[in-house]
DNA sequence: CTCGCTTGCAAGTGCGCGCTCACTTTAGAT
DNA sequence: ATCTAAAGTGAGCGCGCACTTGCAAGCGAG
């Protein structure tokens, strides 16, 4: 056994934390056991309790660190003066931080996180509609400088934002991550902006 | 105990496809134990393993109904001419389709069987691909006569309309099947047909 | 130095899972 | 009526899981 490292419980909850994120997308939501996680944060599957009441509260810590990432990255656009290219740039950085990070699909659309316990269900709803809201505020700011067409729903645009995404990803997932998602970001998001602008 | 009832086993294997994916829909994959689909299908678990040889094979079994059901969608609009009122029948019967199924999404985008199980992913990717290919052939029929928009990847239209599904069958299960889903498949189909009609 | 609190670990414990097995019941063929 | 193959059963097995426990060791406060 390596020298035991004495830490706080602090450093070990986020190790632990970004551990379970990459089992889940090594291995999906399944196969990330206690013992998984403790053996990828290097430490006992004992010691996790000591800083973890129990496997959903480490679930309920993956969930909360993609909450924050993703605000992060509505965050980063607020900058950007023109609608359409919030937009853009969100939606290649959202590829690019999935295509980085497997396991944030695989925890938020993973049926059996949803289905199974309501506390971690409300969790990743109230995650996916804080994202789905910035998105919506950068469309409707889109339509009211006529960019984006004002005949379509903004929910309904939004909702095909998120859905082309989702629907990638899956995709993406279910072919062993090839082609690289980044690849096809530029031309989904080509087509995307077509579909959306005005057109009269 | 009721009376044993004795029957064949392509009448049980049947039956238990059903149960199992009527389980799947009321409890996710995880739920679906081989004690509660032998329940749901009225039958005792060991029963279970004289019809199919393992779970894997009732999983399997599940997703080729699924297969063959989304077929039967696709058939259904072959006699319809216009390729946007093809797409739009298909794209509500769809919706209608999962709403009564709530097994299908679960099935299909379960993160586990995927993951997990190279046998049951490549199952589930040709019966998407199957799936996506029909609606592609629609798609480029109306590109052709000049309904959809020439500018746009067909491709990428086929994924906006998987894709626009997906989410709205996805936030559904997440709001526990509020509001309905055929409820929203007008508007969601109006939003959808303006942003891929052609423009110029 | 040593006390006390927290971190750390290895070896459990109990439980639910997929699956098996020894045996019984059923129904059609002879 | 009798025989046989298949359908049906429920007890139970082994395994992997989340979680616990008893004890060792690090570290700051006095």
């Amino acid at each position: 056994m390596a020298k035991r490292m004495r830490e706080t419980t602090e450093v070990r909850q986020k190790q632990i934390t970004e551990a379970a994120l990459q089992v889940i997308g090594q291995k999906g939501i399944n196969g990330a056991t206690t013992v998984e996680i403790a053996s990828a944060a290097g430490i006992s599957e004992g010691n996790l309790y000591r800083h973890f009441r129990n496997k959903e509260e480490i679930i309920k810590s993956v969930i909360d660190k993609i909450g924050s990432d993703l605000v992060a990255i509505l965050a980063a656009v607020v900058e950007v003066s023109a609608p359409l290219q919030k937009l853009e740039i969100t939606f290649k950085r959202h590829l690019k931080y999935i295509e980085g990070n497997v396991g944030i699909p695989r925890t938020i659309f993973s049926e059996e996180t949803i289905v199974a316990n309501e506390n971690l269900r409300a969790r990743v709803k109230n995650t996916i509609l804080m994202y789905f809201q910035g998105i919506k505020q950068i469309v409707e700011q889109g339509q009211r400088i006529g960019v984006l067409d004002t005949e379509m729903d903004s929910q309904a645009i939004t909702s095909m934002f998120i859905g082309t995404i989702h629907f990638a990803v899956t995709w993406w997932l279910m072919n062993n991550f090839s082609p690289k998602l980044t690849d096809d970001a530029e031309g989904l998001w080509k087509n995307f902006a077509r579909a959306v602008t005005h057109k009269d």
